[in-house]
DNA sequence: AAGGAAAGCAACCGCGAGGGC
DNA sequence: TGCCCTCGCGGTTGCTTTCCT
């Protein structure tokens, strides 16, 4: 048996909403609220509607305040940052942005700015509809684009916030109710493992600016709360290194991923010691390991 | 100019969480 | 304690608009 239906299928209208139909929901919830009841709402007011579609429309759409497109620089460093460290949770990226909704949100990331973060984008989108200045003409993509890394500059200061440490990220986000792959919690959320590439390894010699050969300590390091985001992995060239004597890999972006999370570590296996991981010579299973200052590394050359 | 492809976005759907009884 | 109901969230769909050939 299924779980029951919201509201009477038969009985209810689909598709968008007529101005006359916001007109109603809008003037009802302005003079008396929701009453706190969305399914009862639309048959008080004589609507043909499911009672979450009002609430859907309400909250994206009439609601006061409400901006729509138009992200700016800082918003995008907003979402860019958080959703690196707490993943598709829009509804707390949301927070964080006035005005914005997690549908807003959410369509941005998923039509626009992962595209921009990723250098895919084919042309300027904020001219595609409205807009004036046409900038030139990208030619299709190829199968092996030229990145175009996304200029994201730091630090991202949210609320008084400046999220160019974890540690302040983590206590921000810890506070709006989110969580972390490491927290002590009653259940396991997903791991983001990457499968090595191969063909990735060797490319792109690093030069690392450390006294013992491309070896790096555990201290350099901090951890990424969430893992690696699976869209950039595409993005990410390894290489062997040794990290307290184990063979780990150094992982660096040339996206944006670069300009927020730095180079990174990927040890398949960590001792018991670092951080406390009770993961003694298994394999990682919380994300992967930052470095605090990206000043001691070279880029690759 | 026209038709197909791609992009953008509003809205829908189903599920889990949480509160009330 | 368990069931029922509503809310809120995130993924997905499908329509509209714009671009490209």
């Amino acid at each position: 048996m299924g779980r029951a239906p919201c509201c009477d299928k038969a009985n209810v209208k689909k598709g968008p909403w007529s101005p006359e139909e916001d007109a109603t929901l809008k003037s009802y919830i302005e003079q008396h609220g929701t009453g706190g009841n969305w399914i009862a709402l639309p048959q008080k007011i004589g609507l043909k509607r499911c009672g979450k579609s009002c609430r859907l429309r309400w909250l994206n759409y009439l609601r006061p305040n409400i901006k729509h497109g138009g992200f700016s620089e800082e918003e995008d460093h907003i979402i860019c940052s958080l959703y690196i460290s707490i993943g598709s949770r829009w509804s707390i990226i949301a927070a964080q942005l006035p005005g914005r909704t997690d549908n807003d949100i959410k369509n941005y990331w998923n039509t626009r700015l992962k595209k921009k973060l990723l250098g895919k984008q084919r042309k300027d989108s904020n001219t595609r509809r409205g807009g004036s200045a046409a900038p030139p003409p990208l030619k299709q993509e190829t199968k092996n684009p030229v990145m175009t890394p996304y200029n994201c500059p730091q630090p991202y200061p949210i609320q008084g916030h400046s999220f160019n440490d974890q540690a302040s990220l983590r206590r921000l986000l810890m506070k709006l109710g989110g969580r972390f792959s490491d927290d002590p919690q009653p259940t396991v959320e997903a791991v983001v493992v990457p499968s090595i590439q191969p063909n990735l390894i060797d490319q792109s010699p690093l030069l690392l600016n450390t006294e013992n050969n491309n070896n790096i300590a555990s201290s350099d390091l901090s951890l990424l709360p969430n893992g690696f985001p699976p869209e950039f992995e595409e993005m990410v060239s390894y290489n062997p290194v040794k990290m307290e004597g184990m063979d780990c890999f150094y992982g660096s972006t040339s996206s944006a991923l670069s300009d927020v999370v730095g180079p990174f570590v990927y040890p398949p296996m960590v001792p018991t010691s670092l951080n406390g991981y009770d993961h003694e010579q298994q394999p990682m299973q919380g994300g992967y390991w930052a470095f605090e200052d990206d000043q001691q590394l070279m880029p690759p050359q």
